[in-house]
DNA sequence: GTGGCCCCTGTTTTT
DNA sequence: CAGGGGCCAC
């Protein structure tokens, strides 16, 4: 096993840790993948441990993928036997084998986000409940929030008026799930922990043949993914998992990084190791990010550190408007492009997928080449999802959702109206709408639906269902592929989609490509090709790995990766910290580790932009810098741009961005100068514009700064509050504190009267 | 029942 | 600003 010998110190203990519980705090760059493959190969090869007996999950396909190939690249063989892929694969594959003790039948379909909110929609209309009053997309949100608390419907105790409402809403969704023999996301999830812990021997069989159980990514588990964990670890109790506190960043969705300090009680007698050494990352790079997210308390403190000293100084580029940021981005890529430099090595990083437009923009314009992760951009199309809606409905007759969809394309002159009458005659009946069309569609005047649709749509109704009967029956006999073309050629959906128009022939293009993923399942069932469509979707950007290109992606999709450079655009106030983050701590220090995040992406170089203006519609009008700016140390930092003579921005007049849209405008001076790049850049320092107020650099300090974020405070009128931030200025502390039942105030120091609470301030951990 | 137009609204991150 | 839903005309 020469593969150890390749580890460091830290590393090696934790590939050939013992049995029980292990967890392995692993800094960014620290190798933690490295870990868990290895810890892999050795599991199979040093302690010959059978494949089949080993569960490694992840939280995306793209970290599933890399580990898959890493292992058989080590082991020089074929690893397909284990268990390897991300929780919801993990679990929707448990749920193809024993759906018997559900109300599910095998050929289940997953409901992308789309569907989920089309079936809420169709939850709250049966409820006879004001959607526009209970909006479709917050009670889908609602209700997933509550599953990913592991709550169902009747563990939910509502309080108050609009809980009530949602709980009606979350027990009829539910109950149309199931007639649709359809499971969104969190019902994966859902589904199985709920096998395991009512199944004893469903339990102990699963329990019994995972000997070794891998987590990637583990301060990302929500309650239930846990839970999983736990019931499926529970006869070897062998538990393996990494993570890192600090770049927990999908609270939003469920996760919890608390369950790292869970772990350690839940989990006896595990081992803790630290990887704290970085092979990424400059010096420079990892100062930047320390000093950026060691203003997060509640975390282990970890001491990273790199032997790659020093370091080009990080730019932060401060543009007069977001044109210009993306200017910038893309000249400063081209110029080291120019230079030979491969575009692959460079990222560009945003908090929201709304801002790669304009870098997309900026790079067809400069004629460069980028690749674009997530976004919808395929999975997306409506062609896409017809054909896809088409194939569901061949599989699952029962999926209302597709059908709705997929009767209307191309328009066969059967509306709501019909479509309303056939889903009652099927209630009625006790069948789906599904069901009832096959049988028109069977039996034609000799079924005993035909008389409920006089005339015309009959005929029409027959007409579809005998479609879907064929395809129903052709899925169990042809290839993917095959019943691809049957459909496209039963439905002339050549015809209908290419329009003579340009798009058409994309769209044509894109029903292309679907085709070609359809023949890679060749071997494989439908459902296994409809499954991966749902679970799959962006991330893993299709066949984008060849391209020497840049590229460009959320913050969020950037966890696990690495670049030689990497541009994080967007520093403002409002986008990054989010707006909606502002009025909550928690997700504050979750807006900072997801810039922790970014700026550990980096190996060589980073550059750090913003714009004083965002174009566009209902952004704020001028933009502070981001607030995470200023905790990186100056000397770290080179700038350039509107602002590079003056140094740091005077944070005076902090404000949100207004998200409403009449606020008049009152540019900043040097706002109206017209910035061009490259020249900006380069630009002597430009008279300082009249300004009333003196600059106050942080440089002389006569106020002691009293209060830091995170701290808690007591306030004589609101009460207890959390520091969100401090700042002296002209001689006086001006702290933002958030109250829970006041809300965020902005306070003088001197004046405040607050009472310093940080003493047991552990508690709350 | 279909297609087109207008208004409104919602604005984060994703398996 | 753009996508979706509602409303109107064919």
């Amino acid at each position: 096993m020469d593969f150890l010998k390749k580890l460091n110190q830290a590393q090696h203990k934790a590939v050939t840790a013992g049995d029980g519980a292990v967890l392995v705090l692993a800094g960014p760059g620290s190798g933690k993948t490295r870990v868990l493959t290895h810890r892999i190969a050795y599991l199979i090869q040093g302690l010959g441990v059978p494949p089949y007996a080993i569960l490694a999950v992840t939280f995306t396909n793209r970290a599933a993928r890399e580990m898959q190939q890493r292992v058989e690249g080590m082991l020089g063989t074929d690893v397909r036997e284990i268990w390897l892929g991300t929780f919801h694969a993990m679990c929707a594959r448990i749920l193809r084998r024993e759906y018997a003790v559900t109300p599910y039948d095998r050929n289940f379909v997953i409901m992308d986000s789309d569907d989920q909110e089309k079936l809420v929609k169709r939850a709250i209309d049966n409820l006879r409940i004001d959607p526009k009053l209970f909006k479709p997309a917050s009670m889908h949100a609602a209700i997933s929030s509550l599953k990913n608390q592991m709550l169902w419907p009747d563990d939910f105790k509502p309080r108050g008026y609009r809980e009530e409402i949602i709980q009606r809403i979350y027990t009829q969704y539910n109950q149309l799930l199931i007639a649709n023999n359809a499971l969104d996301f969190d019902d994966l999830l859902l589904w199985a922990v709920r096998i395991l812990e009512k199944n004893p021997e469903i339990r102990q069989r699963y329990a019994s043949r995972f000997q070794h159980v891998l987590v990637d990514e583990f301060q990302d588990t929500n309650a239930v993914q846990y839970r999983f964990l736990q019931l499926i670890s529970s006869h070897h109790r062998n538990i393996f998992v990494v993570g890192d506190e600090d770049q927990s960043i999908y609270r939003w969705r469920g996760a919890d990084y608390h369950n790292v300090l869970a772990f350690e009680e839940d989990f006896s007698g595990e081992h803790k190791i630290l990887l704290e050494q970085n092979y990424r990352s400059m010096q420079i790079i990892l100062d930047a990010a320390r000093a950026v997210i060691d203003r997060n308390t509640q975390r282990t403190p970890k001491a990273l550190f790199t032997e790659r000293g020093g370091g080009e100084k990080i730019t932060l580029y401060e543009a007069s408007n977001d044109y210009a940021e993306a200017d910038y981005v893309v000249a400063t890529i081209q110029q080291a492009l120019a230079r030979g430099v491969p575009g692959s090595q460079f990222a560009v990083m945003y908090r929201t997928n709304a801002q790669s437009r304009l870098l997309e923009e900026g790079f067809l314009r400069a004629g460069l080449p980028y690749k674009l992760v997530g976004a919808q951009r395929f999975y997306g199309r409506r062609e896409v999802k017809d054909v896809i809606a088409f194939l569901r409905l061949a599989q699952n007759p029962a999926d209302e959702i597709s059908l709705a969809r997929a009767i209307g394309v191309p328009p066969r002159g059967i509306g709501e109206k019909t479509l309303l009458t056939l889903q009652i005659l099927a209630s009625n009946a006790g069948l789906s709408a599904g069901q009832v069309l096959m049988d028109l569609g069977r039996q034609g005047k000799a079924s005993p639906f035909w008389e409920e649709f006089r005339g015309r749509p009959a005929a029409l109704l027959a007409d579809f269902g005998a479609l879907m009967a064929a395809w129903n029956n052709a899925a169990r006999s042809l290839s993917v592929a095959e019943l691809f073309d049957q459909i496209l050629r039963d439905i002339g959906y050549e015809a209908y989609i290419k329009d003579e128009s340009e798009e058409g022939d994309e769209r044509w293009e894109n029903v292309q490509e679907l085709r070609r993923l359809a023949f890679e399942y060749d071997d494989r069932e439908l459902t296994d090709f409809l499954e991966n469509m749902a679970l799959v979707s962006d991330q893993d950007t299709l066949g984008a790995e060849a391209v020497n290109a840049p590229t460009l992606l959320t913050l969020h999709a950037a966890k696990g990766l690495e670049f030689d450079q990497v541009f994080i655009t967007g520093l403002d106030e409002g986008l990054l910290p989010h707006s909606r983050s502002k009025d909550d701590p928690e997700e504050m220090a979750e807006e900072r580790r997801l810039f922790y995040v970014g700026i550990t992406r980096a190996r060589n170089r980073l550059y750090l932009a913003r714009a004083e203006q965002r174009s566009g519609y209902n952004t704020a009008d001028y933009s502070t810098a981001s607030r995470f700016l200023d905790d990186i140390p100056e000397e770290l930092l080179k700038r350039e741009g509107v602002r590079s003579s003056y140094g740091r921005q005077s944070r005076r007049e902090v404000s949100y961005p207004s998200w409403g849209r009449d606020r008049p405008a009152a540019p900043p001076p040097s706002a109206r100068k017209p910035v061009e790049w490259p020249t900006s850049a380069r630009q002597p320092a430009a008279p300082r514009p009249p300004d009333p107020e003196p600059e106050s650099r942080p440089a002389t300090r006569p106020v002691k700064q009293r209060y830091h974020p995170s701290q808690r405070v007591r306030h004589p009128v609101w009460g207890e509050g959390m520091v969100m931030n401090s700042k002296v200025e002209d001689n006086e502390e001006i702290v933002d504190v958030f109250f829970g039942a006041a809300g965020l105030k902005r306070l003088l120091a001197s004046l405040a009267n607050l009472e310093d609470l940080s003493g047991d301030q552990e508690k709350t951990l």
